[in-house]
RNA sequence: GCCGAUGUGGCUCAGUGGCAGAGCAGCUGAUUCGUAAUCAGCAGGUCGGCGGUUCAAAUCCGCCCAUCGGCUCCA
């Protein structure tokens, strides 16, 4: 007998020289499961899930990352078949499987346009149809780059010759289409069931944009029809959030052509910020810190000495004044070591925690603007701290820990990643090593998960970074924790310790929102525009039923507004249905309809915008519940 | 910046060479209403901008601007 380990768990027990293919039938009945890919020794087996490495076996459902990976993948293929069948002369590179579904990249004479979509969809349908096998070969680095040559696929030749001199080179063969491809993947082209292409970019060969611009097709593939439905309806669902349309409906911001990445916050978004700042301050007084305020425009000599005129000039606006040329401020750190440098310090003061909520300006490139998310002039929430070197743990874990609070308030899932040096870079590689530590030290105290995001630190120090998702998961970075041994060095900082002599102190620049507009628009997207009643802009709305009540409703507005409750009284001529849909398309949180009943009683009567009717109450009795909501910033009440 | 797509009233969108349209929002009037759209009327556009082709351009061509989806870059 021979016994096997799942990765459930458990052993099974089955007979000497049985295939693996019997197994997986075995397990798909044991398991009832309709998924249907066996994996081995690189070569997908029909039946159920199952991968075997060193003996191993670990069975997979379709839905696992691993089993779909490699349906996508080879959807990919039969893509890349259909298109080289329409487009001969069409070079391939490369058509992985990524997160939503798969890519593949092509250098084509003819421009593909959405319009070639359904030829495409169609003759990948044909070769389905045709159910080839997909068959494993493998060559020697030298057969594989002739078979590529050959074929002048010189993109396939560039890969190979990157690869390991004594590597094995796979290729993938179905039908016509031969492809380098280290698998695995499905048995054969007729497994793939549903798919679709969705949309067109360009892309640079290997990510660099000094190389070849190709053409991108993505798409996505899924083992059921339904599934495939049920995605496409999620997408739907998810351009309902879109900052973007919110931001207009709601009448938080706007972006205008005549100021491209320049945001306008209207007054219900200016509502939003103001309140996202406030709670900030308590915060942030709590946890030791003082505020200040720097100039948006600086010399450009200051901008030297900070490193910003070598490193950051790209991304920078320039203007004169008076014969002398100044910069607008790209970042708030060099204005915050001029107030530093105000005076004489000493260790006793540290750690010294300055914040400053500061207007920034930096010249992206026109192609990355994106709504609220990336813009050109936006508001960092930021804060230097100066300490000691044997500080420097203990500040970062407390900013951590600040970063949570914030987050949780809001209910965000966060990931995290460690950014390590780039390439343009100031400083020697012992400062950045010992910086980079320090942050994974107390990243590992805290008992982070983390990923290390390598060259993607500021030019002047290594940094945590925090990301958060939008509505389509696409992810933003917000919050930043950056050690820089930098700063304090260009501008001579010093303080004087405890034996007298000057020393240099360590610097933290950190912030929590990252970006207050681009918070904003993932809150935005996070509540779907039904922030919580803290944050709402308007958070009741007063309907009178009819005009004969309208009187009683502005007692009523004029409680709730001398309590500092955000209120607005609906007085227009029209039915209480059509104003009860405008304030749910408005997502306030509370509305409260009075009527004959309500004015006679002395009551309101409270609608809730998920809980729906809440009942009869008095105007004390609704504001003491709202009140303890805002005071408490409660995040949902659902 | 690069690749592709898009741009028509405040918003969402129809209109593919021959008189610029609809719905919503707005305004006026009627209605006085009980938990997601009451009825009628009125008003609103240099069709993103500039140039070209044509008897005639929202429509065809060129350049530019902005936006959207990506790439690169980043809070």
């Amino acid at each position: 007998m021979l016994t096997i380990t799942f990765k459930d768990g458990n052993n099974r027990e089955y007979e000497e020289g049985i295939s693996l293919y019997q197994i997986a039938q075995d397990l798909s009945k044991k398991l009832a499961s309709n998924a249907v890919v066996a994996l081995f020794n690189d070569v997908l087996t029909d039946m159920n899930a199952v991968i075997t490495t060193d003996g191993k076996v670990e069975f997979f459902t379709i839905d696992d990352p691993i089993a779909l990976e490699v349906y996508r993948h080879t959807t990919s293929h039969i893509m890349a078949q259909a298109v080289k069948r329409l487009w001969p002369e069409t070079l391939v590179a490369i058509g992985p499987a990524i997160d939503k579904g798969f890519y593949y990249d092509f250098d084509s004479s003819h421009t593909f346009t959405p319009d070639d979509f359904k030829l495409i969809e169609e003759e990948m349908q044909k070769i389905i149809k045709a159910d080839y096998p997909i068959v494993r070969k493998e060559y020697s680095r030298e057969e594989a780059l002739t078979y590529f040559k050959n074929l002048g696929e010189h993109y396939k030749t560039e890969l190979i010759e990157g690869l390991d001199e004594n590597a094995v080179i796979s290729l993938y063969e179905q039908e016509d289409f031969v492809d380098l491809c280290a698998g695995p993947h499905l048995p054969s082209t007729g497994r793939v069931k549903a798919y679709k292409l969705m949309s067109l970019a360009g892309a640079y060969w290997r990510g660099n944009e000094n190389n070849q611009m190709l053409q991108r097709i993505y798409a996505t593939s899924y083992p059921k029809k339904s599934a495939l439905d049920d995605y496409i309806n999620k997408l739907e669902e998810a351009k309902k959030r879109d900052h973007r349309k919110l931001g207009r409906e709601l009448g938080l911001f706007v972006l205008l052509e005549e100021g491209p990445g320049f945001p306008f916050f209207l007054p219900k978004g200016m509502v939003i910020r103001n309140e996202l700042e406030r709670y900030w301050r308590e915060e942030h007084r709590k946890a030791g810190y003082d505020e200040i305020r720097t100039p948006i425009i600086l010399n450009q000599q200051l901008w030297e000495q900070s490193g910003h005129w070598d490193h950051y000039q790209e991304n920078m606006y320039f203007t004169e004044i008076d014969e002398g040329s100044y910069a607008v401020k790209p970042m708030n750190c060099p204005g915050g070591m001029l107030v530093y440098k105000q005076n004489a310090h000493s260790y006793r003061e540290f750690p010294m925690r300055v914040g400053e909520i500061g207007l920034v300006h930096r010249h992206e490139k026109s192609g990355v603007l994106h709504g609220l998310m990336r813009v050109r002039a936006f508001t960092q929430d930021d804060a230097h701290i100066f300490m000691l070197p044997d500080q420097v743990i203990t500040e970062i874990k407390a900013v951590i820990d600040l970063i949570d609070i914030f987050y949780r308030k809001f209910g965000f899932r966060y990931s995290v990643e460690l950014s390590t040096k780039p390439e343009k870079s100031m400083g020697s590689e012992e400062m950045w090593n010992k910086a980079t530590d320090s942050l994974a030290q107390a990243l590992n105290e805290k008992g982070m998960e983390y990923q290390i995001n390598p060259g993607d630190g500021a030019f002047y120090g290594p940094k945590i970074d925090y990301h958060l998702k939008d509505s389509l998961d696409r992810t933003w970075q917000c919050g930043t924790i950056q050690l820089d041994f930098q700063m304090p060095e260009k501008f001579d900082l010093n303080y004087i310790g405890e034996d007298g002599n000057k020393h240099r102190p360590v610097m933290i620049h950190r912030v929590i929102y990252g970006s207050i507009e681009r918070f904003i628009g993932i809150l935005t997207e996070h509540f779907a525009g039904a922030f919580p009643t803290w944050l709402a802009p308007v958070q009741a709305k007063i309907i009178p039923v009819s005009e004969h009540y309208h009187d009683y409703a502005k007692t009523i507005y004029e409680k709730l507004f001398n309590e500092n409750i955000r209120c607005e009284l609906d007085n227009r001529n029209e039915k209480l249905g059509y104003k009860i849909r405008d304030g749910q398309m408005q997502k306030i949180p509370y509305l409260l309809i009075v009527g004959a009943k309500e004015e006679e009683n002395n009551s309101i009567a409270v609608r809730h915008r998920k809980l729906g009717e809440l009942g009869s109450m008095t105007g004390e009795e609704f504001i003491s519940r709202i009140s303890i909501e805002i005071r408490d910033r409660v995040l949902t009440n659902e």
